[in-house]
DNA sequence: CGATAAGCGAGACGGTACGTCCGGTCTTGAT
DNA sequence: ATCAAGACCGGACGTACCGTCTCGCTTATCG
């Protein structure tokens, strides 16, 4: 008779109210704005979405749960609204890559996507099953296109073919985590393209011919 | 100029009774290594340690306040116990960088020491006064060494005059970082060697000179 | 027209558990019997009925409106048990009198009974708005039966036609519950006699007719 | 190791400090105006009186007995400063009992003396040690007064010889004090009056001679 | 006449209970 | 069967006071 109990009876889902679940989502979203992550409220988001609380219990199976799915909602509409069809490939490496780390940058200085990002981050190092969901579904789909970049500069020759590309991509988005995560220094456009030119330095196709 | 409330009395600090303060930064590391950070509470702290809850409340702000103390308080008796004068330099810079980071590595993965600092870190990430503490001291006096570190290869001439000292840190501790807390992989000697090695690749002193 | 916040949501009475409520207040009349009214906590009697604190807080401003409620009940119930109809009648006043306040002397004797009451009047003393309720729903029951047998009397022309019935309703309770509650002396049948044959006198028919 | 520890080192009374008696006195009855007996504390009548919590616990084992011992000073300064020498005795004891009557009257409706004497007859009531100091220093002395002024009507032969005078004292103040304590009705000089007439009447020389 | 021990103001301490908030479960009536 | 509403049990919150316990600091005897 765990938390999981093989026996509970799952809801049925084609029955599940499509209004109440956007605005479940869409309260925890606003209030985790406006009063942040600690102060969020399972209360509060049943209140403000007009929903009783046992709609988002038989649901999910916590606030941080209705958080992932609702950081989830809105990268995926901001990808369709954006018109990611992925990472940039030009040929010039360098310069996709610190495209994409400034824009990196910039959203993760806008407090609207950084704070439920943020709090997502922060309970995930806490909660392991929570952070597995939510590396899994946030973080890996990005890290996967870092990777397909660099696995394409790869074999055009311009990074040395033994390059570990889940360490460079950690090497490139790790120093950034780590300044808005920890806060130990600004986080600026500079700072982004620093770290892309010494990590392409590091595993530059002539480190090895050399 | 008090951070709160300009009519709180502030207890008299030369009457604090450090028999209770030990106790209770005991009791904090020992419950948080017991039920974890989520499930820790300022009434079981003050109940383990034998102490009223007022005492606690008297002399910091929140349980993460109690904890960061209680961090520092079992940093710094590390540092007493194992002699650590400092950063080893031994004119191999690579292997100075990797000894400290697979050093960092298997201190991560001692939960003893890494449930709290997970929490802490978690915790400052949502909380900037906190988390201005926790970087400012427990991070920074790491990161400094590091430097020092950086700085005396730097004019034997071993890394770039050019470098970034403190990009270049954060470009070692970054990944590691990140690794430990959003779990993408597993933290071993061999992820930090190679971080070692793929960053004094990037910022090594040919690098400038080819 | 709220007595405290007019912003209070008021709970829903019609969905309130009767099994909570009876186990609060029988828990409140069993503790405040063991421990006194001073020692008696809200804490404990939601610890002995077993239901949340809020439970109580819901439904009661104090725990003294607890405590009134629960006399109210089991007055309620000795009523209801004993089959008393109302004050005995037989034509001999005196003698009616004599075996009601005898009745009430052994009733306040027995301090199953009469902890809670003199808790009740002790509050009542010093929260008007407790008081009133006190006084209007468990006293005034009580002196209105007297008042009926005495206007009874007046009508059979055995008191004296002037009598202000309710004066004299509290010339003969008002010296019995002032030894009770301020214990000035043994509170006796011989006592409740001798109020009751000197209040008679001073009422008496031939008074007037003197 | 009880309360009342004999092993227990009686304070020195004459080292007290008789400014620190009077100041917590006054402060303890201008509190109790204030804020009513439940929210009066023991912390707030040392900090208005500038005192140590301590001095008071020296001194005094509760609230209610600086409340007693601050209402016993006030008493008797009042009976100082009025120059009461005793119950009037004119002859006409009617008139003598509703002038002490009328005057009590007005003295239990003036709350600066009222509510500290009602909160002190209702703590007495749910505390019999109190209550016993309370009966006995405050009312005895007054019930004392009218009893000796019966005695000398008996003695005239003004009321019955059979008169039970401490009935007749309970039945004086009874009803006035039942008023006051359970707030029944108003407290007036025409209520002090009717009942001083009806309990003469039952109490008269003619009474036994009829 | 200087030591020494008491009372004293102050307030930290271990506790208990407060009244509130919220977590997660359960019940009711409407859709 | 889901849903909105919200009562329920439980448990932690942060606060207020309790009564005890040091602290230095006057006093005020007594050796």
């Amino acid at each position: 008779m765990t938390s999981k109990n093989p026996d509970a009876k799952a809801p049925d889902a084609s029955r599940r109210s499509e209004r109440s679940r956007q605005a479940i989502l869409d309260a925890a979203l606003a209030l985790v704005g406006e009063v942040g992550y600690n102060r969020l409220t399972v209360e509060a988001i049943a209140a403000r979405a007009g929903v009783g609380k046992q709609t988002i219990y038989r649901w999910w199976p916590s606030k941080a749960a209705v958080l992932l799915d609702a950081s989830l909602a809105l990268s995926g509409k901001a990808a369709d609204e954006g018109g990611w069809t992925g990472f940039p490939d030009t040929g010039d490496l360098a310069a996709d890559l610190k495209a994409v780390m400034r824009a990196t940058v910039d959203e993760l200085s806008d407090e609207t996507y950084a704070a439920p990002a943020r709090a997502l981050a922060a309970a995930g190092a806490t909660d392991p099953g929570l952070g597995a969901r939510f590396t899994e579904q946030l973080l890996e789909p990005q890290l996967a296109l870092y990777e397909e970049r660099l696995r394409s500069a790869r074999e055009a020759g311009h990074i040395s073919p033994g390059t570990d590309l889940r360490v460079a991509v950690e090497m490139l988005v790790g120093p950034l985590t780590y300044r808005w995560l920890l806060r130990t220094g600004p986080l600026t456009h500079a700072f982004a393209d620093e770290v892309v030119d010494r990590v392409l330095a590091g595993i530059a196709a002539h480190a090895d011919t050399a």
